[in-house]
DNA sequence: AGCGCAGTTGCATAATTGTTCAAGTCGCAA
DNA sequence: TTGCGACTTGAACAATTATGCAACTGCGCT
């Protein structure tokens, strides 16, 4: 018996659900980067960055590859671009939506 | 100071990340509903579901609107449609790539 | 072989979430 | 105004998840 498709989706979405792990994808989302390079950009320890890796390589979003002595980061599929692509669309009328009503709340503050 | 846009976002994404809440919004998709029709489509008990509906109101994703001794419940923008279909595609896309990956594995175990 | 750098893993503890049940609100009808 | 159905809320306890530290692996250098 499978694994439900609401729950694949709910296990999924629980895996983006770390603002680390966001940064990661979103940094992969121009190329393939080593550890290091992540490293520098986000601010965090290293083994917690390594944790946060391996969630994401568990779930199957991003694949690793060993070069030399680094070990190289990438997506597992381009197609995780559109949906932060989704994501920043919904953020960003949930923001615009909030702004109308602080508008609203000011004009009736001075009504 | 604002709130980064990745913690925004990783919360957004655990927000979605629970199966009832996913059924919630996927049953949301084809139009408002009130909460006896989702109690009777989701299996879970009534508080259970009135505390995951509080969760989706209370990030902004879902709103609620009394009508008489019931409340209905839709969708606050019909984007996250968009974001539900760019999940079922990549979860699709995964589940391919280890079908392909199992197909391997037994073509090996027989040749 | 012995070192040091780049990452990873294990584990203990702290912090968040989920679940359940009891109690509470709101509208409606008797 | 009492009672009931439809939801919601609060709070306690269980389960998951996050964090930080120490130990560990793999690689390349000397």
């Amino acid at each position: 018996m499978p694994v439900p498709l609401y729950q694949a989706k709910a296990d999924f979405f629980r895996t983006l659900g770390h603002p680390a792990r966001i940064r990661v994808l979103e940094l992969l989302q121009e190329g393939p980067l080593p550890v290091r390079d992540l490293l520098a950009q986000i601010d965090i320890e290293a083994s917690s960055l390594s944790q946060q890796l391996a969630i994401l390589r568990r779930a199957g979003v991003v694949s690793a590859e060993r070069e030399g002595s680094t070990v190289v980061y990438s997506l597992a599929t381009p197609e995780l671009a559109d949906l932060l692509d989704a994501v920043r669309r919904i953020l960003t009328e949930m923001l615009v939506d909030q702004g109308e009503l602080l508008a609203e709340l000011r004009a009736e503050a001075h009504g």
